[in-house]
DNA sequence: CCCTGATTCGC
DNA sequence: GCGAATCAGG
């Protein structure tokens, strides 16, 4: 039941830009699909804050396909926070997380550093958080360094020999 | 599959 | 007026 104390919830709710869902959540014993309907007979469809605000595609600048020099660029780190932040599933820990690796010393590449002299050999879970790739410099003419050029074009290797020696050198 | 708002239409 | 079902999309 809309009352008028519901009603002036659901306004302030909206207009500060929570989603619908989220607006049932607050007020109880409603759906989205209610908020939604009131919301449109109120007329105030229009919000605020969008919940997906419309931000126009980063470009991807000279600063950010420099060649890693140690640690990843600042600003790369800040831009994929910030698409973390905006997806509200991402927990905040993550977040953190994710940041806290710009303070790692070691050399970490992310789609946006790739060169055609940095090793592209993915490492951790495609599309996670905390994904990226080796980033070291790769040998001339190939995708990979050294190293993983080598894990990723192994030779045929006779059935006796092959079983232990790729479970072995497989390891990342 | 998670989520978003928009619209329709029987109640 | 209400909101479930559905649509269209990220």
């Amino acid at each position: 039941m809309w009352t008028d104390e519901r009603v002036e919830m659901l306004k302030k709710l909206w207009s500060d830009g929570l989603s619908a869902s989220q607006v049932a959540k607050q007020l109880g014993g409603v759906t989205r699909n209610a908020v939604i309907g009131k919301v449109h007979r109120l007329g105030l469809s229009g919000r605020a804050t969008p919940s997906r605000p419309a931000r126009p595609r980063p470009q991807t600048t000279a600063r950010a396909m420099a060649p890693l020099r140690g640690r990843p660029d600042p600003l790369v780190v800040e831009r994929r926070a910030e698409e973390l932040r905006s997806e509200a599933h991402i927990e905040r820990a993550e977040i953190a997380r994710i940041e806290a690796e710009a303070l790692e010393p070691a050399q970490r590449a992310t789609v946006l550093t790739l060169t055609e002299h940095t090793c592209k050999w993915p490492i951790g879970d495609p599309g996670r958080p905390g994904f990226h790739f080796c980033g070291r410099g790769a040998d001339s003419s190939s995708p990979y360094c050294t190293e993983h050029a080598r894990l990723a074009y192994q030779p045929v290797q006779p059935r006796r020999n092959r079983d232990r020696t790729r479970k072995d050198s497989y390891a990342i």
